[in-house]
DNA sequence: GGTATCCTACTACAAGCGTAGTAGTCTACT
DNA sequence: AGTAGACTACTACGCTTGTAGTAGGATACC
């Protein structure tokens, strides 16, 4: 049974990290991930990481032959939005707008970013429209 | 000298959000605000929070007569650019884009907040052009 | 002037995280 | 068959976080 506490902790997510973008591997296969982008971390705690990953069922492991192959069971967009979560609960009052507009007005976008914005923008506004009055 | 690991845990924001609100206070004015809104912890867990956040730098306290006045030392702007920072770094490969998507669909807003949107946008994109070309 | 009250300092402790070592099992090569 | 090389399970340990108790100094009330 999943422990509670989710929110795994910044070292944990590289693995899990590492999970999304290699899909299905192994300890060494996220060993050597790690390493290869500069990460100094032993095999040994690697392990000990997915092996509290699958206690918290972020994780499923499969004995595949002689070694487990783990699967990440959330997926990046699982993880990012409860941790958007906390941020907006903790710091903005459960307001997510005025999150958005400190993000726009402090992080550097690209123009396709800007385009895809107004884009969604558009298609939210939309909806509004629609729930809102006319049919 | 203000200890490295910065990113204060969840309990200890809440304490540094009720500075926020309530301005300069003492340990007593931060456990009477988190007690109106439901939350129940004792008057020295309070001082511990306060004490640790000082220690950090997050918070100076001033003595004032016979109790110290706590005052937060940094915006909540700021720690929010923190934790931010964090996701996009942990989560997004270091774009934020991505980020403001995934937001912008899965969370709920006021036509107000979209409007709002669509002016940082407008703003953003014109700056783009001044940069991109034209002089 | 004694006693209740308030405040801080110090100490404590359990859980979670970051990190890794050791021991034991299995496999595979020689 | 023996030895080297993976792999996992278990254990450990220091640090941070969440939570609070106790002791001792200052204050204020009667």
């Amino acid at each position: 049974m999943a422990k509670r506490s989710a929110q795994p902790g910044g070292a944990e997510l590289e693995v899990l990290h590492a999970l999304w973008e290699l899909g299905p591997t192994t300890v060494r296969g996220v060993l050597e991930h790690l390493q290869q982008r500069g990460r100094n971390i032993a095999y040994t705690t690697v392990l000990t990481f997915l092996t509290r990953l699958e206690q918290k069922g972020k994780v499923v492991a499969d004995k595949r032959g002689q070694a487990y192959i783990y699967k990440a069971k959330v997926s990046r967009k699982r993880v990012a939005k409860e941790r958007i979560n906390s941020i907006v609960d903790q710091l903005f009052d459960g307001a997510p707008g005025p999150l958005v507009l400190q993000l726009m007005e402090s992080q550097q976008f690209t123009p396709e970013d800007i385009e895809q914005f107004r884009a969604i923008i558009d298609r939210l506004a939309e909806q509004d429209d629609v729930r809102g009055d006319a049919p």
